[in-house]
DNA sequence: GTCGTGTAAAATGTTCACAATCATTTATGG
DNA sequence: CCATAAATGATTGTGAACATTTTACACGAC
């Protein structure tokens, strides 16, 4: 187990390195996943394999079948369009909702300092890091609510989002333009107006979503 | 270990007893919940006990600190109302959406029967009962839908709903209201009129959840 | 050649033993 | 008597062995 940093329990350490995994492509959807080869992998014991695992399989990125396997999941963007879409902009926006009136200078401190991590991320074209940085973004607007339920719930509907990105890492992802739209949604929360800050929020999800969606999609209507 | 049936692994089992405790008030909101206890309660290891309570902390049921402790939880009537209610609403929708066109005499026969107990449960005011059916019919509409993401995210915010409704089973809840309401629910259904179908389980769900808000909430505005 | 059966191997489920951590109590010094 | 530190107990985290179930494959019957 070579982790550089010791944050939490191995359970959450070994679940995040998984999760990077999956969303790298080093364990691609529909490949099996055995407690004993991450074990090995992670030179740890099964016990908080095993825990790692069925936290990723309610989080909806594993899906095991009892006695028998468990697989990396799939996801339509069906589900990622008419499901989860609609949901996170319902979480995002309570979310902002209940953090905003709270923001202070810090606050957007935060906010610009992502957003300038992303720029550079652009500029190296580095899709697997802008995707991390873009999730933090949100998470800066999730976590400002101090609830647990929203985070938590938050985190499962964003992951399996995430599934349907992975295999694109080598299409020609418009790094700056992604940028801009944070740019444009920061700008709005910092006019102070909350009505129109959801508006945007709202706006900027649905665009970001459809963003990898220039072709028709099989079994769209 | 004194269960009936043999249904799934330990894990799930145990994670069901630990449910219905919960929802029968047998374990309330802020109880401190320990693995040992649990384990010498059910007669099992502590191994599958602790699946069991990370099940039920993923689903919002638990709060769990790091080599700290382990809670019941809580919720806000804000957190049920503003957030978990329309998220209920979206993915129910969706599966209806998705379930719909395939239902046939089968599917309706199943929903009849829920509601016949359901009207069982109502003249012996057995609300907890009732509960469970509640949760039947819905399960029902998303099940149809034969996707494992929105059977999991229901699972998920329907549970941390339903902590809400815990403290108050010595309430006068109208259960013959409650089964009137998904009387005409099902009728909805069987016009065969998908929007209307969608409306009618929109209002149904806010229905549902306002009822036991007679009075006002603080912190509503 | 195909089907079924039985056995071995692989994977998961369960148990128990031990280590690490936190909260509380108990000494100990001022 | 109070404050601080060491010791204790309770609880969770981790590792390793055992039990159960599934899968794969070889063997033999038809």
């Amino acid at each position: 187990m070579n982790m550089n940093v010791r944050k939490g329990s191995l359970k959450h350490q070994i679940a995040e390195e998984i999760r990077k995994a999956i969303f790298r492509g080093d364990l691609k959807p529909g490949e099996k996943v055995t407690e004993l080869k991450l074990s090995k992998d992670f030179e740890v014991s099964r016990g908080p394999i095993r825990e790692a695992m069925q936290l990723l399989v309610m989080e909806g990125l594993l899906v095991s079948t009892t006695f028998k396997e468990t697989k990396v999941a799939n996801i339509t963007s069906e589900e990622a369009n008419e499901l989860l879409v609609p949901i996170r902009i319902n979480i995002e926006t309570f979310a902002l909702k209940k953090g905003f009136p709270l923001w202070g200078q810090q606050h957007f401190e935060q906010f610009e300092e992502v957003l300038e991590q992303m720029r550079r991320a652009a500029n190296f074209n580095d899709t697997p890091l802008f995707s991390d940085l873009d999730m933090q973004f949100h998470e800066l607007i999730v976590r400002s609510s101090n609830m647990y339920n929203v985070k938590s719930l938050w985190d499962s509907v964003l992951n399996r989002s995430r599934l349907l990105f992975i295999y694109e890492n080598d299409l020609p992802f418009d790094l700056q333009k992604y940028t801009e739209f944070h740019r444009t949604l920061l700008d709005s929360f910092k006019t102070g107006d909350l009505d129109f800050a959801i508006r945007t929020l709202k706006d900027h999800i649905i665009q970001s979503n459809s963003l990898n969606i220039e072709f028709p999609i099989e079994g769209d209507k």
